[in-house]
DNA sequence: TCTAAAATGATAATAATTATCATTATTGCG
DNA sequence: CGCAATAATGATAATTATTATCATTTTAGA
């Protein structure tokens, strides 16, 4: 694999927005200061990155997949009204691990948990 | 909402075969016997079974969208090498809500887990 | 039986993503 | 340094999954 300017523009770009961006977003926010990179390059550098798990790739949140830079483990919560997406620590996985594990008898190698719900800035509006 | 018998079909369709199909699926599984129905009947059916609650839309698993007949809330594991669907019992969900809610503060409402790893037949053929 | 509302089939449109391919950039070596 | 091999890029076509459109057909109830 090798260096790209392209490749660290879109990462840096990731960093700097922590709203878990679709590959779309991350193209729109980069466009601005970086007019020649093309979408084609956001979603292949975007799907590398996160093939060598610099990066995480989320789906099943709403339509799009989305990228996340925390490459921790952690899960996330989606309100049900502006589907803003917030982080949710792991602590609670390992012991649903196990205990889904022993329920079942499946070889459970890693579990993504999706919160749904109303954000704290929904309850208040209404 | 009125009856159709294109919709019994549908229904009946992903009853009799519980292995998470997609739209695409359910289709293919019909043509043989029903011919005459049309892949936009089948997504519109679909999804309003969904919204009303009689079956369950599933996403995040792989790329398309699958369905569920089974609406007893239950969780589902993927496996990494084959791709099948298993389901997994409901009753790991409200110990991590509750723990989820108290250490996030966020209002859950409902959450999807999906486990990943490889199925029982995919180890043995290793 | 008649009529309004809903559902259908066929297909066009859209959205998200991947593939293609000629051109350009990076890297390591002589 | 300069050059060849390889990887990456930009532009765009192609693909996949899904939704929208609309004329026609079904359903259900008065």
């Amino acid at each position: 694999m090798k260096y790209s300017k392209q490749r660290e523009i879109i990462l840096k770009t990731l960093e700097q927005n922590a709203v878990h961006p679709t590959a779309d977003q991350v193209y729109a926010l980069l466009h601005a200061q970086h007019p020649g990179i093309s979408l084609a390059t956001v979603y292949r550098n975007l799907n590398l990155l996160a093939e060598m798990n610099v990066i995480r790739k989320i789906t099943g949140l709403d339509g799009a997949t989305r990228f996340d830079h925390n490459t921790h483990s952690h899960h996330h919560f989606v309100c049900s009204k502006c589907h803003k997406v917030y982080d949710v620590a792991y602590e609670i996985a390992p012991a649903l691990i196990a205990e889904a594990a022993a329920q079942s008898g499946l070889a459970i190698e890693s579990c993504d948990i999706t919160l749904r719900g109303l954000c704290p800035d929904c309850i208040t509006k209404n």
